[in-house]
DNA sequence: TGCCATGATAGTGACTGTCTATCAGTCTAG
DNA sequence: CTAGACTGATAGACAGTCACTATCATGGCA
């Protein structure tokens, strides 16, 4: 049974007539009289009584004829709905964000991405790496911003911007007399986040430290460890975009001498349709960040 | 769009697999791939994210999914439902009859019918032959039981059966010493039926009369008919069927010498589409009433 | 009786749904 | 780490179906 069909059906019922029925369904008689056969055949009803002047639904058809009309007008609606579907850039986007960026990048870029995509309704996921990507597969994410590489042929990913790092000193620390710092002078007393933070792993790689700590004391956020180190419990490598909260918190900034920093991805499954989105989001952040690398560096003196 | 290609939709997302979804369907794999692929070309939207091991129905497919179930669905209904009105013997059934055989036939047909035909609801509809004609060209009635004959090309119809006409005389009338009673012999003193009646104009033709009369009683039913006539107000000519009911009045019949009467036929449009249902309901009562009018004019002496 | 209106039929061409065969990519196991 | 299995996509061939034009059959009307 074909939806064209009773798409005939409904308009011969309407018009009670075959050839206006047909010039309103844009074909010929002809058409209408044999398509309308088959159905009465495909059926093993017929639908209407043909008069010498009138056609009649019968008692079968006035039966029938509801449930055609539910049948046309939720095809209708699927047509109807999926036209305003059509547009990749609308409608959700889940957007995961690692936490030691989530609250520096999100203010810079939400308002350009909305006046960009006004129909795009991004919804932020804060979590760390791992998690993030776990989402990614099981569908409960539609793109993430990472500050690692993402591996695997299911995975995409894409480079936004580069975010140096900046060296975090307490006020009185003797390493904010020099101009910029080197990793290694930071190893001594360095602070870091809690297992599971991407920054925890590459602020102990650039100063060489392998991994064993003795400190015990593990921020379980960046504001916290920012809070730690204008403490003076010690000092710590951030990433440039937390730059403003580090220095409200009353801490001391340096440029790295070796200019180490992370890359900012988004990153999305290979297979996730709504391609478009995921370049036009990651385009507006990389747009928004463009030249901050420099900027950052030069600001933290 | 096809309501076969949204069975595939509706299968790939039950079995978030393309083959078994095309089994599933009894087609095969490729064409499964084929037609989602236009369908998603039709609508605008990627239904489904095909991963390397799972597919997984889209954002715009969730939004979609839940009209295509009801749109399948009411296309369901429409086979299940037109399954069930496939038997042209079944349903409801207007069948017209004229008053004057109406109260005798109808306890002689409705037990037989019933045995018959036990999904046909026939539904009398009790009217003067002009009126069930035209009640039958407005696709009112289905059928109508008729002393006449029809014409027009639009009207077909066919005998059941004879009926022959009585003399019905009040019990002390002179022509109730004779065997069988002459036409004109009652035209002196004949009572009618009202205007629009069949057997009026048929028991005047058959008295020889043109159509004016003295009397200005006028019965407005074959009940009260013979109620008059049993009360000595005059004779009349009464159709055989209707025999029982006279004799229970007090009436004394007797036999035409020229054996006149009726022929009860059924009529239809002739584009009526349950020609098997006006056939089986005409068959059973012309079998009920086979070999009635010998036995109807033998009885009545 | 001839003309108009209406739906049915015949014959034909184009499109489309389906098949089999095959490919490309990913995952798994020895 | 490579061979094989699994999954969906693609290509090419064929058949069924929908659509058209031309024409017919019938009934109503002037």
């Amino acid at each position: 049974m074909n939806l064209r069909d009773l798409r005939y059906l409904l308009a011969v019922a309407e018009h009670g007539h075959f050839g206006r029925a047909a010039e309103a369904c844009g074909i010929s008689q002809p058409t209408l009289s044999v398509q309308l056969r088959k159905l009465e055949e495909l059926l093993g009803v017929v639908l209407f009584e043909r008069g010498s002047k009138t056609v009649t639904p019968t008692a079968a058809c006035e039966r029938l004829i509801g449930h055609v009309r539910t049948a046309v007008a939720e095809a209708d609606t699927i047509l109807g709905l999926a036209r305003s579907l059509r547009d990749p850039l609308a409608g959700r986007f889940r957007l995961g964000i690692i936490p030691t960026l989530a609250p520096y990048l999100l203010p810079l870029v939400f308002a350009p991405l909305r006046e960009a995509f006004a129909a795009l309704e991004v919804e932020p996921w804060e979590d760390q790496t791992a998690v993030l990507l776990e989402r990614l597969r099981t569908h409960d994410l539609d793109a993430a911003l990472l500050a690692t590489d993402v591996d695997g042929p299911d995975l995409a990913s894409r480079p936004l911007f580069a975010e140096p790092f900046l060296a975090a000193l307490p006020p009185e620390h003797p390493l904010a007399e020099r101009q910029a710092v080197a990793e290694a002078d930071l190893a001594e007393d360095i602070l870091v986040l809690a297992d599971g933070h991407c920054l925890r792993d590459q602020a102990l790689a650039a100063c060489g430290r392998s991994g064993a700590l003795s400190r015990t004391m593990r921020a379980t956020s960046l504001s916290t460890l920012l809070n730690m180190v204008a403490a003076g419990y010690g000092t710590t490598l951030i990433p440039g975009l937390a730059a403003g909260a580090a220095q409200d918190a009353g801490i001391i900034l340096r440029p790295l001498s070796t200019r180490a920093g992370r890359t900012v991805r988004i990153a999305w499954r290979a297979s996730f349709p709504r391609r478009a989105a995921v370049e036009a989001v990651g385009e507006v952040i990389a747009g928004r960040l463009r030249g901050f690398a420099e900027g950052a560096a030069a600001g933290a003196i």
